[in-house]
DNA sequence: CGGTATCCTCATTGATACTG
DNA sequence: CAGTATCAATGAGGATACCG
């Protein structure tokens, strides 16, 4: 039962974003907003489908137990997807769905914030 | 002494930054990835300064310990500035620095996105 | 007005160990 | 390989009350 939550976001979006035009950044802040969803969605825009383990070893700090929640919540909130590839060797891949692969301009902006800040910051 | 904190991050920056390319993504998480920060600068993206009251007042929901958390920790990584206009009744304003400014693409893609995310999703 | 000081609760993170 | 189950530690978020 832990690979199926589809209960507890529906009406949640409902919730939580009133009609102000705020929401709309808040509503992102909550699908991505945690800590490794960015870095996951980065790191699938950039190599394609991955393996979790594979997936594991690109984050690199991660633990199995904060990446399998994390992919469980991007794929419960429609952005990310599980492939069962193949059976007898068991293996999965992760990859984006549409709604995910839209978030590359996000991405893509704080990644290059996240570039400029850093120059600045640190130039010594 | 809790309004002076200028000696956690400067090195920290280094510290949890490799570099990789994907640490520009976690820089950003890093400094506007919690709860209220992109909320907090869609704010002063749009408004421009602030006083505090005014701010929450504009936020709605969140309390004053959290805002002004938040505020010290924006300043504190040189995104927001902290003046005070006015000694005898006493007023601040909260607005952008350059860097802060230098957010609104990653707000602007991340409102743009959270919109269109609600319309996929909530469309009935 | 513009905050700070406490204190509390819950969510997130994570280490470790184990499973099919 | 691809996870899950537990449990411990941390920390963020928030209610309340009070201060200059």
């Amino acid at each position: 039962m832990s690979r199926a939550s589809e209960d507890k976001d529906e009406e949640c979006v409902a919730s939580w974003c009133a009609d102000d035009d705020w929401c709309t950044v808040t509503c992102t802040t909550h699908l991505i907003g945690k800590k490794w969803h960015p870095v996951i969605v980065h790191r699938l825009l950039e190599h394609g489908p991955l393996g979790f383990n594979a997936l594991k070893e690109e984050i690199e700090s991660i633990s199995s137990t904060v990446l399998s929640n994390s992919l469980e919540d991007l794929e419960d909130n429609g952005l990310v997807n599980r492939a069962i590839v193949s059976e007898k060797p068991f293996r999965v891949e992760y990859s984006l769905t549409e709604q995910g692969t839209s978030l590359e301009p996000v991405i893509d902006a704080m990644d290059a914030w996240g570039e400029a800040y850093l120059r600045e910051t640190s130039r010594s």
